[in-house]
DNA sequence: ACATTAATTATGT
DNA sequence: ACATAATTAATGT
């Protein structure tokens, strides 16, 4: 029987079950013993949106895995603004600056919901990639896919006008993180209008514009904090012209 | 082709 | 009632 932590509300303890991890790429070749032990050295937090999980530049001291919920990475310039360098869906590693070869943070991660992340002490790193089958090469897999998409952004930026890259970031966003729903696609977590701008490098008044016009085409629909794609095909076009 | 500024309206606690 | 989000028009680069 477990005692839970209620001194401590922040850093409750949930019932971790072995379930939660043997699905997940990184653990998915474990056995359900080596699974317990990983889950035994772990802390869980529970995360209300639009709390940092960790800040750029920290000493990179523990590494996560999200459970459920999103979490957009941030960059600030050098001006103070945000760009949101892209977003992680659950159940995928952040915070794996070992991985990187670093020892503070590179981004800023916060989260754009409601969220659960597991973490462990970033001694562990090693301990992980060296015994247990898959963690490695999954590891290198999503580090390879998120450079990908990185670049792919900064290409866009350089040659695409704005309707375009916002229409390829929704596009991206329905993808990575939506949710067929009556009549659409939901991208599955509050997003507001100055979000899609800091994810496109345009204003929030441009963002707001486009939406209008594309939501009178049909192609979307949108209330406060929520973007419905209706016609992702018209986006694709609209992204290519 | 876009940003900025500003005024106005809507929406959620 | 108050703060935050979204719209709209006018003006600037």
């Amino acid at each position: 029987m477990r005692i839970m932590d209620t001194a401590n509300p922040r850093k409750t303890l949930l019932k971790l079950d072995e379930s939660l991890l043997s699905h997940l790429p990184p653990f998915s070749r474990l056995a359900k013993s080596q699974i317990r032990v990983i889950l035994d050295q772990a802390t869980s937090k529970r995360l209300d949106a639009g709390v940092a999980v960790f800040n750029e530049g920290d000493p990179a001291d523990r590494f996560y895995m999200l459970l459920d919920g999103y979490v957009r990475v941030l960059r600030i310039t050098p001006m103070g603004e945000q760009v949101t360098a892209l977003h992680i869906p659950s159940g995928q590693l952040l915070g794996i600056a070992q991985a990187l070869g670093r020892d503070t943070y590179p981004a800023t991660a916060v989260t754009a919901s409601d969220s659960i992340v597991l973490s462990w002490p970033m001694r562990l790193w090693d301990v992980f990639v060296a015994e247990y089958d898959g963690f490695a090469t999954e590891t290198r897999k999503t580090i390879g896919n998120r450079v990908g998409e990185m670049n792919t952004r900064i290409v866009e930026m350089a040659t695409q006008q704005v309707e375009q890259r916002v229409a390829n970031a929704l596009l991206r966003l329905i993808n990575q993180t939506g949710r067929k729903v009556e009549g659409g696609i939901l991208i599955d977590f509050p997003i507001t209008r100055q979000d899609l701008s800091e994810l496109t490098a345009t204003t929030l008044h441009t963002v707001s514009r486009l939406l209008s016009a594309w939501e009178k085409q049909g192609i979307v629909v949108s209330k406060r904090k929520e973007i419905k794609v209706l016609n992702p095909h018209a986006l694709v076009e609209l992204s290519q012209s």
